[in-house]
DNA sequence: CTGAAAGCGCTAACAT
DNA sequence: ATGTTAGCGCTTTCAG
C-alpha cells in the first residue's frame, strides 16, 4: 500500500509548516511567490491531491450539489441534468445524481442522508409515489436548501420550478378534439403527483368545454405500478376493450412509446383508430411510427433556472429561497400522430 | 443558523461519551441494550445524522463509488447505470455519476479528483478523444480500483467489461451485403476508441469477404466534432453526395437516429434506397419509421458485471483486478430498416 | 511572510 | 460496560 501523500509530507519535504502549504496552495496574498513556486512544483511532482473529507470536515461546505431523480431513461431528466450542469460547473461545483427509481423509501434514504451535510444544496424531481414532504421538511430544518423542479409538491412551502402543465394538459386535449377525437382518455402516470394532477385537471377542463362526458372520472386511467409489464398490460386492457378511446394523452414519454409497441403489435393505426399526444421531450419523435405528437418542455432551462435559484441560496445566508416559484411554458409540436384524415391528406 | 447536531450534543444530553455513543449507534456488542436504546431513542429525537466527512476522514473509506460516463441520455448508459446500482445497493454502497460529455479534459479532471481518496472505486467509460491513460495510470497508481466498461482502451492494462464489437460489427455487415448492400458505409463515434475500431475492424472484414472495395479506406466516415450540428451536415453531405452508400452502420444510437431524420427531410426511403443497422438499446426500435435494426449490448449486464468486479477489488486487499477481462456477446434484432424487398413484402 | 496551535466530527486502541 | 485519548488531513486564527 503506497503513502497517500498528504500536506505535512509536503511541508516535511521543503521545511515549512503545513500552514503555510495550505495557504501558498490556494494563492493567498502573505505567501511569497518565491515559496508559493516551490510548493506548487512539488505538488504537482508528487501529484498531491488534496483530501476533500478533510477540508470539507474543516470547512464544513463540500462544493457539491445532490441531483435527485426518479430515474434517467427518459429525456427530460437527462436534459435536465445538462442545464443543472453547465451552471454548477461555472460555480466549480461538483453533481451528485442520486436515483431513487420511482420509489419513496429511496428517495426518503436519499434525502435524509443529504440531511447530514454530505452537500450544500439539493434539486429534486420526486417520485410518483410521493405524497409525504416530511423528509423534505427535515432537510429544510437542517438549512441545506433544496428546489423542486418539474415534479413538485403541491400545497408545500418550497422552491419550485415547473412548467405550464394545466395549460399544456388543455392545450393538447383541445387540439385532440378538434381533429375529431369524441372520446379520449389521460394516461396519468401517477395519481398524487401534482405535475400529473395539473395536466389531468386541464385535460377536463377541455372535456367538459367540449361537452364530453360519457366516461366520467375513468377518462383518467392510473397506473398501480410503473414496471414496463404493469403497463403494458393495462394499456392492452384499455386498447382492446369495447368502448377503445379515440384519442390518447399520454403524461409522460414511456406511456406513449409503450402505447406504440401495443397498436404496433395488435396492427391498430395511429392517427386514424386512436390520436395520440405526449409530453416527451425526445427528439425522436419525428421518426416514430408515426411521427408522434408532443408537449415538449423545457428540460434544460428548468435544470437551469433551479440550479441557478439553488446557488442564489447557497451564497447568500439569509435568502428566503422558499419564495421562488417559476414556471417556463412547454411548446406544442403537432406532428401526425394527433392528426385527422383531412389534415393528414392535406 | 440552528446548530448542527452531533455526537458531542448527544453524548452531553445523555451523559456518556463519544465513543460510547458512537459504539452504540453501530450496535456494538460491548454496550449494554439498555444505553443503545437511549441513545438511539435521542438520535432519533434529534434527528441526528453522522458526518460522513469525519467519518470517511477517520476509517479512509468513503462506501462510495464513482460512474464517469460520457453522457446520460444515451439508452446504453441509462441502463448501464441501473445494472451497477443494483449491485451497489446490496452493498450498501453510495454511486456518484459524473458526466464527462465527451470531453477528455473534462473526464480526466474528473478522475483525479476520484484519486484524492473521494470514492473507494471508479468505473468508466472513456470520452470518444480519450487516447492517453495517464490519468487512469494515476489512479491506479493511488491504489484505487478502476473497471473500464464498455468503452475501453486498447493496449492498457486494467480490469475490462466489453461486449463483443469485433464479432457484431462483422455480422451486421454481413446481414447488409446478404440483403443486397453493393456499397455500405461505418458511421465511427471516434478514430481512437477500441470500441469504435473493433467494430469498424469487423465491418471491414465482411466487406472484405464479399469483395468490396470501392471506397477503400473512405467506407468508414469519422466525425470531427461529435455536435448535433456537425453529425448532421456530415451526413448529409454523405446522403447527398453522388456515390450516396445503400447501407449504414451506425457505431451508436445518436448516429442511427439523426440519419432518420436527415431521410425524412429529404424524402429518403429506408430500407428500399439505403439500408440501416445501429448498434443501440433503445426500446423504441420497433417504432421507429421504419422499425429500426439493432444490435443490441447486454448494457444492464455490461454495467452490473462490472459493479461486481469493482466491489471485489474493494473487498480484497491483494487482489488483482486488472487481470479481469469479460466479454458480453450483443444480440442482433433484425428489422425493417435492413430487409431487402423480397424479405420485406413476404 | 511564516508558524504554532486548535479543532471540524468521528473512530479505535487502550484504559478503567 | 463505559471512558480517555489520540488523530484522520485540512483550515484558520493569532503570534511572531
Amino acid at each position: 500500500m503506497k503513502k497517500k501523500i498528504n500536506m505535512k509530507a509536503l511541508a516535511a519535504e521543503l521545511n515549512l509548516s503545513t500552514a503555510t502549504i495550505s495557504k501558498a496552495l490556494k494563492n493567498s496574498h502573505d505567501i511569497s511567490s518565491e515559496t508559493k513556486k516551490r510548493v506548487i512544483a512539488l505538488a504537482k511532482q508528487l501529484n498531491y491531491t488534496p483530501n476533500p473529507y478533510a477540508s470539507s470536515l474543516r470547512k464544513k461546505t463540500s462544493h457539491t450539489i445532490a441531483v435527485v431523480l426518479p430515474e434517467v431513461a427518459d429525456n427530460f431528466f437527462s436534459l435536465a441534468i445538462n442545464g443543472i450542469e453547465s451552471v454548477a460547473e461555472k460555480k466549480g461545483y461538483h453533481v451528485l445524481i442520486y436515483l431513487s427509481h420511482e420509489k419513496f423509501e429511496i428517495e426518503k434514504a436519499i434525502i435524509d442522508d443529504c440531511s447530514s451535510g454530505r452537500v450544500d444544496g439539493v434539486l429534486l424531481s420526486v417520485t410518483r409515489e410521493t405524497t409525504s414532504s416530511n423528509h423534505i421538511q427535515k432537510l429544510q430544518a437542517a438549512n441545506i436548501p433544496i428546489v423542486l423542479f418539474d415534479r413538485a409538491l403541491e400545497n408545500f412551502k418550497a422552491a419550485k420550478v415547473v412548467t405550464n402543465d394545466y395549460e399544456s394538459g388543455y392545450l393538447a386535449t383541445k387540439k385532440l378534439i378538434e381533429n375529431g377525437c369524441k372520446d379520449p382518455v389521460f394516461l396519468s402516470i401517477s395519481a398524487s403527483l401534482s405535475l400529473s394532477n395539473q395536466r389531468a385537471e386541464g385535460f377536463k377542463k377541455a372535456l367538459q368545454e367540449a361537452g364530453i362526458h360519457n366516461r366520467k372520472e375513468n377518462a383518467i386511467i392510473h397506473f398501480s405500478d410503473f414496471s414496463n409489464e404493469q403497463i403494458f398490460s393495462q394499456i392492452t386492457n384499455l386498447i382492446t376493450s369495447k368502448k377503445r378511446p379515440d384519442g390518447i394523452v399520454a403524461s409522460v414519454e414511456r406511456l406513449a412509446t409503450i402505447l406504440y409497441l401495443i397498436c404496433l403489435e395488435r396492427n391498430i393505426q395511429i392517427p386514424d383508430e386512436i390520436k395520440v399526444i405526449a409530453f416527451s421531450c425526445t427528439e425522436n419523435a419525428p421518426i416514430f411510427n408515426p411521427s408522434l405528437s408532443t408537449i415538449t418542455q423545457p428540460a434544460f432551462q428548468i435544470g437551469k433556472a433551479s440550479a441557478e435559484i439553488l446557488f442564489k441560496s447557497i451564497a447568500k445566508e439569509n435568502y428566503n429561497i422558499n419564495n421562488e416559484h417559476i414556471i417556463i411554458p412547454s411548446k406544442f409540436n403537432e406532428r401526425k400522430s394527433s392528426l385527422n384524415k383531412e389534415k393528414k391528406n392535406h
